[in-house]
DNA sequence: AATGAATGAGGATTCATTCAT
DNA sequence: GATGAATGAATCCTCATTCAT
């Protein structure tokens, strides 16, 4: 069984099995014993790979905001004109790959970790900046100096979307998710987006 | 002269102690021992009066949602028309009542205790029902049919402020955060709000 | 059960029964279950009295080193002339109280202590300051300038007998052992001791 | 040319590391892979060269008091009649390859794992034995009959100072520690040593 | 009403040791 | 010869909760 290079498969199984138990708990509580068993492997070897169970959450941060940010960059890559990438930008936020149960769960929950973590809140900083950014990038030829302003709205409102989808029960609804946005921005540039 | 019984005075100082220590520590992870000694009792005692530690912190979230109602109430009251009364009704959101430190934790925080405990999840639920019926009530004169789409968007931005405050270090900037949402109110009803 | 004042007969339950522990396994490695169970008590219970293992040790420490005190302060109290007292404080150190098995070890054991805890190293430096002032107290009349030295040699050779007692089997022999350390001293001050 | 196995090489480099390993913790909390870490291996490598923990510090033990020998028998040879070699001896006990910070720490934590290991008390009391027996073998022609017992209170002496040694912070005085049992000796035989 | 006393259950972390390659 | 992989068994410490007074 022990072959080399198992570093990397041992640490990617901890990491989806970490988003896998938050999104179980819906909180933190979650115990390093349980994500390594399901991870299917000793508490012990989670340590001897993660260090901590710290690490083992801020590495699954990382893997949210990076599966995040391929969906994001996919979706502007294939879209064009300002308003095509906006539109294209609000629907990846809740592309399947991001808007599913666990992982809600888990923004919701790293959050909390932000509070305590330094590292997790600029993990959280670093997505809220690039958003903007992309935001702004195709508000400003469409709102010109209200750019900021509308991008900032558009943000915290998806975060809001996200965060009131946390509390439902059932299979997140993607379409109405992305509508709510969409028509947000609809009312800001003017005219159907 | 009705001599007081101690159990409300000392269950206000627990709830009290509970908000402040949640606001503290940035997560639900305060202990029992923590929240008594800050009330100044022992911990012995808040189980007496509680029962339980999630009691504690249901109560809690009573505590904080009926500050909120109380506010959002009294703001209402003081003002007039349609339009007189949304702008009146999202400051409240943002006063400062609710509006500071260890309440956007807290209200962080009951998101994540909503996924373990259905009271709390159903009082979550009562709050935003009743912004979303205050919301639409309002805006029914003034966008007709579409009060319930925008109202719902109106709310999610409310929460996504709130939680994009929750990652902001120093005091929250209460004009700025209603001032979000109140552009957003004039985008959806047209001329400024 | 449950009654007042428990803290001091718990903590001295525990202070005993951790002496009792290191001369079992002879090393610093012993559990705090296994120290609270021969106390009678759970090991969240000591640690709720001392917080740590490492002030239980300490505690020990004291402890022992208190013992000691009092068995050389009423040795001294009793005898008459320095060369008395020197020889009252020198059996003082072998007294039954102190030169017995486990406290030999725990000794022994406090030395190891010392080299990573700094207070540890403190109360022992303590100990040696006052063995050797009150030894420099009684050898001046009779030795005058060389005292200093004389007092220095005898300690020494206290702790080495203790150091060498630890590693012989069966009961510890106090005459022997004394014998050995008055024998030195007589060389030092000349005549029969 | 025959080839040097590793064995020797690598068992030679782990007991060097082990020593200086338990000088830096200044205890026998030392792990197998700090161990093996300084020595440049895997721990795995180590076991299969010791078989276990208690192998390695045993041979580390070993170590320590064959350079102690050997520095012994080296003083030895070149002193020439009782007095010259009782000097000689004494001088040996605190020479530049014993009487070190590291190997001060190691001599300490051996009295402690004899407690433990029967090896290791076996090794500590030939140590003892031959000391005596060097010392008995030279005070003879200058004390008669007293050189057992004369011999016996230098042995714990040396013990002695090691032991207060190990407490002191900085580097070891050599001459100071030599010189207080060269003082002792002198007394004990007469005249200026 | 109030609390000190007490503990069972659990949880992160460490480590000697084994094994397949 | 050499090591990365892997784990079972501990160990310290925490905490919600109960109980006798």
């Amino acid at each position: 069984m022990p072959k080399l290079g198992m570093e990397p498969i041992r640490k990617d199984a901890l990491v989806r099995a970490t988003i896998a138990e938050i999104g179980r708990a819906g909180s933190l509580d979650v115990t390093v014993a349980q994500i390594a068993r399901r991870a299917g492997m000793s508490s012990a070897l989670a340590h001897h790979y993660f260090g901590s169970k710290e690490q083992i959450f801020l590495a699954a941060m990382r893997h949210v905001l990076s599966l995040y940010g391929a969906e994001v960059r996919g979706a502007l890559a294939a879209a064009d004109g300002p308003r095509g990438r906006l539109v294209a930008l609000i629907r990846a936020n809740f592309a399947s790959g991001s808007f599913r149960r666990e992982t809600i769960s888990a923004w919701l929950n790293f959050y909390v970790l932000a509070r305590t973590l330094p590292d997790a809140a600029r993990l959280l900083r670093v997505y809220q900046r690039r958003l903007q950014s992309n935001l702004v990038h195709d508000l400003r030829p469409l709102v010109g100096a209200r750019a900021e302003a509308v991008a900032a709205r558009i943000g915290a409102l998806i975060d809001g979307v996200y965060l009131r989808e946390a509390l439902k029960a059932g299979a997140p609804d993607r379409a109405t998710a992305a509508g709510m946005v969409l028509a947000s921005l609809e009312r800001e540039i003017g005219g159907p987006a």
